[in-house]
DNA sequence: GCGATCACG
DNA sequence: ACGTACGTGATCGCT
């Protein structure tokens, strides 16, 4: 049976891979989208084709013949972006990694490659498919040697294919000629100055009517047209020269056997790594679960333990190990825990018969307060079995992960497999589906032993890497002393939650769709037509399109409604008002009175979830739900506030931190002027502008200070003069005024941001006060956009990084505070640079003292940290 | 699942 | 010339 072969030009389908699919990275911030684009094609390739033989084939960085005969000769990768050339190691990692053969040659185009190994296979009576973005390589078309091109139309691929006769009728000349007549018209070597340009038409003319460069010379003097004459006569060696480096070798030498390019399963374990680690989750499909076991050691043991005295004999043994990895499987309905005593000594313990949940949780406790080191994932989620009086003892590898990358939010064990050990593991989802525990326990006891056993398999042999990582990047202290602890903080208060009035919250959503329901009927009214005004699509049509309103602007998708928009039509139209007070208020509605009520819970508290692994700067987020975005500038949505309650008899405490941002700035920066002005203990604003503006302090004016309040949130935001401008409605050229009547008056500040884009360009991150790291990967990019973001970063994250540090201090310590004077006081929301304490009467002023002295002493800095106080009976009132 | 919008610091 | 302020999360409409 005639055999079949494809060749894939690599360089030039990664290109078209690159162009013709959307920026993509990973979680470690490599950029992905060719590769991802290369890998669809080939496989797309494997599926219609099913070749015999494969061969992807790549031009080397290095000179070749061509060079040798024309020394300018350029090749084709200049001006490669950052973005693209990146991915060409990465996409020959993936390809060796499936198996897929490669051929590279120092002194060979990959045309060459590709030219001889077509002609080989087609002497040896294949059938071959070349793919290529290039039309060079139609010269190498043959009966048998098919050309595809992959052509982007409209999001989906299109391949146009292309044999000898193809090639005739469309270009009206043979494949061979086809090098003529691009050598004619200077396609094939732009590099070269000075070559005879003729137009494709022209071209082709001479080809159809002379057949070939050297015949049309040797005609030269039948052309009549005077122009093309003399540049042909004028060109004749840059002529030739051109048709030479455009000729494809076919008689190449590389080394290559047929059996290397056999087309085998590319579908290999080590294709599974770089797939999850690149995220392709449509190609990760393609694999069967079969295909997917964990690297382990040969002697490694995963042990059932269900007899009771076997139990009681498993505790003796693990109070003696270091460290133990421990992991606790709860669903409804079931309970597991797992623990590591080694790499190879793995337990699963199901809660069954004399082996309860109740007599499990008092085991775990007991082991945890014996264990040296009990490695986590998630700690947080596992204090409610552990020993809670301090957390020395406990390694949460999650924590330790995001503080290595805090780029990437959604951090698995599966992740921490594939980085941090030589193994990877399956996620539960593609071993047992939609299956709960109980099913999948039940469906496949072995099945679930092993995967629950890896899970904490893969925390121990994660812990020492990433223990020495941390040490590494000198953030172990960070880890220890700061993350560890804030995260039984933060278990407690969500354990303590917010007490909240239903009522009060169900009265405030029935006013909102009162008036919700007036704003629809007029809204409708003014439009003359009934439409869903929460769809900004329909609301920009009906506004700018029916109505025909002005100031219409653009978002990727349509007519832009944003506020910024809508607040300049506003004066004029009715409409436009309703629309801005409907939209207000249906936000409030569905997001804060309905969106929160479902959250209350049988004690009438909303307890939040505070994710400590979630930013790239160190704060925390609040979700399910986000107590960290309840409203507070518009009257309206402040009110929400007043339904947050302390319990019965308690008052609420807030205590927030007075510009703590910019007091950081004054310190890190060492700007004598600003440390100065911080010294003075006024309105900053207010210092900023006279000293800026060079005003009396008393003078400045509600503009001045308004202005000089904008510059001081630029600089803390990476400051540029069109953001400065936005935001102040002026003109760039006054923005970037302001911008400099600043750092003149501040000339500390100057130098240090400065130093963090320097520094952080050199070495790759940002670091806060206190060694937090953030990689800044946008800093290396080509595109002018990308890397200005990258600069402002730099700018940003040691200053919002280092607040959230020094909240994290504080939280640590007053929740200490609280537990030394023993209170009934408890930290329940922290909101960046606040803390609410729900405060027993008794305690007020011991609570004050707390909140002041540890918030205010959580770090010395070369100005002092002031707090705003303020107790009241709702959240409201204590603002 | 993603973009647009808008709530907070 | 390029087209933006930094960091989050929830809801909605739409594909």
């Amino acid at each position: 049976m005639t055999k079949k072969l494809v060749l894939i030009d690599g360089h030039s389908i990664l290109n078209r891979a690159f162009y013709g699919l959307p920026d993509l990275t990973n979680a470690e911030g490599l950029h992905t989208n060719a590769v991802l684009g290369f890998l669809n094609i080939l496989f797309k390739l494997q599926e219609d084709e099913k070749p015999d033989y494969l061969v992807v084939a790549f031009d080397v960085h290095a000179p070749t013949f061509r060079h040798k005969i024309y020394e300018a000769y350029k090749g084709t990768r200049k001006g490669m972006p950052e973005e693209l050339r990146e991915q060409v190691p990465l996409l020959k990692e993936v390809l060796t990694a499936m198996g897929v053969k490669q051929v590279e040659k120092a002194g060979l185009e990959a045309d060459d490659i590709l030219g001889t190994l077509a002609k080989k296979g087609e002497q040896e009576g294949m059938e071959v498919s070349l793919v290529s973005g290039d039309r060079d390589l139609l010269q190498i078309a043959s009966t048998h040697i098919k050309i595809r091109i992959p052509k982007t139309k409209g999001g989906r691929t299109e391949i146009e294919d292309y044999y000898a006769a193809d090639v005739q009728v469309k270009y009206q000349v043979t494949p061979l000629q086809f090098i003529d007549l691009k050598a004619l018209m200077g396609d094939t070597a732009d590099n070269i100055p000075g070559v005879p340009k003729v137009g494709e038409k022209t071209a082709t003319e001479l080809m159809v009517t002379y057949g070939s460069i050297e015949n049309i010379y040797e005609h030269i003097d039948e052309i009549s047209k005077k122009s093309i004459k003399e540049s042909l006569a004028a060109n004749r060696e840059l002529a030739d020269l051109s048709k030479v480096l455009a000729t494809i070798e076919v008689h190449a030498e590389f080394p290559f056997t047929w059996e290397e390019a056999a087309v085998q399963d590319y579908l290999t374990k080590e294709a599974y790594v770089y797939f999850q680690r690149l995220a392709f989750k449509n190609l990760l499909k393609k694999f069967d679960t079969d295909k997917r076991e964990e690297k382990e050691a040969e002697n490694v043991s995963f042990k059932m333990l269900q007899d009771f005295n076997e139990v009681e004999a498993f505790w003796t043994k693990a109070a003696k190990c270091t460290p133990v990895a421990f992991k606790v499987l709860e669903q409804e309905g079931f309970f597991a825990v797992t623990f590591s005593l080694s790499a190879t000594e793995h337990f699963f313990i199901p809660a069954e018969g004399f082996v309860t949940k109740e007599y499990l949780s008092e085991k775990i406790k007991m082991i945890s307060a014996q264990v040296p080191v009990l490695v986590t994932f998630d700690v947080k989620k596992e204090y409610a079995f552990l020993e809670t009086d301090t957390t020395e003892r406990y390694f949460d590898v999650l924590i330790a992960a995001y503080l290595c990358n805090p780029l990437k939010n959604d951090y698995s064990i599966e992740d921490v497999a594939r980085e941090y050990t030589d193994g990877f593991l399956t996620d539960y989802k593609q071993l047992f589906e939609k299956q709960s525990y109980v099913e999948s326990f039940a469906a496949d006891q072995t099945g679930f032993l092993q995967y629950a056993c890896r899970l904490t398999a893969v925390l121990w042999r994660a812990y020492e890497p990433l223990n020495e990582k941390l040490k590494q990047l000198e953030m172990f202290e960070l880890f220890k002393k700061m993350e560890m602890p804030l995260s039984l903080v933060l278990y407690e208060m969500e354990q303590e939650g917010i007490l909240v009035r239903p009522e009060e919250l169900k009265n405030y959503g029935d006013a909102l769709t009162e008036r919700i329901t007036e704003l629809e009927t007029s809204i409708y009214d003014l439009a003359g037509e009934r439409f869903n005004i929460n769809s900004p699509k329909q609301l920009g049509e009906v506004l700018f399109s029916n109505m025909g309103l002005p100031g219409a602007k653009k978002t990727k998708s349509g007519y832009s409604t944003a506020a910024d928009v809508l607040e300049k039509l506003a004066p004029e139209y009715q409409i436009v008002r309703d629309i801005l007070e409907y939209r207000g208020l249906a936000k409030l509605k569905s997001t804060y009175a309905d969106g929160l009520a479902v959250f209350i819970g049988d004690d009438n508290r909303i307890h939040t979830s505070f994710n400590q692994t979630i930013t790239a700067t160190g704060r925390i987020s609040s979700t399910e739900p986000n107590l960290q975005n309840i409203p507070m500038r518009m009257e309206l949505g402040r009110m929400i506030r007043k339904v947050f309650v302390p319990r019965e008899g308690y008052f609420f405490m807030d205590a927030d931190y007075s510009q703590i941002e910019l007091r950081i700035l004054a310190h890190m920066s060492g700007d004598e002027q600003l440390i100065r002005a911080y010294q003075r203990g006024q309105d900053i604003h207010r210092i900023t502008a006279s000293e800026v503006f060079h005003t009396p302090f008393d003078e400045v004016t509600d503009l001045q200070r308004r202005n000089a309040k904008a510059v001081n949130f630029g600089i803390v935001y990476g400051i540029s003069s069109f953001g400065l401008s936005q935001d102040l409605s002026i003109s760039r050229k006054e923005a970037a005024a302001y911008i400099d009547q600043y750092f003149a008056t501040y000339p500390g500040v100057k130098v240090f941001l400065d130093n963090c884009v320097e520094q952080a360009k050199k070495t790759g991150y940002s670091v806060t006060m206190f060694g937090r790291k953030r990689p800044v990967p946008e800093l290396s990019s080509s595109n002018f956009m990308q890397r200005s973001f990258g600069e402002r970063i730099a700018m940003n994250s040691p200053i919002q990084g280092t607040a959230a540090d020094i909240m994290k201090i504080a939280m640590i310590r007053v929740q200490a505070g609280l537990k030394a004077a023993n209170c009934k006081s408890r930290l329940i929301l922290q909101i960046h640079d606040e803390l609410l304490i729900e405060t027993a009467p008794d305690e007020v002023e011991q609570v004050r003292e707390i909140l002041s002295r540890e918030m205010k002493q959580a770090a010395d800095l070369a100005v002092s940290l002031e707090i705003d106080l303020h107790t009241g009976d709702t959240w409201y009132d204590a603002k």
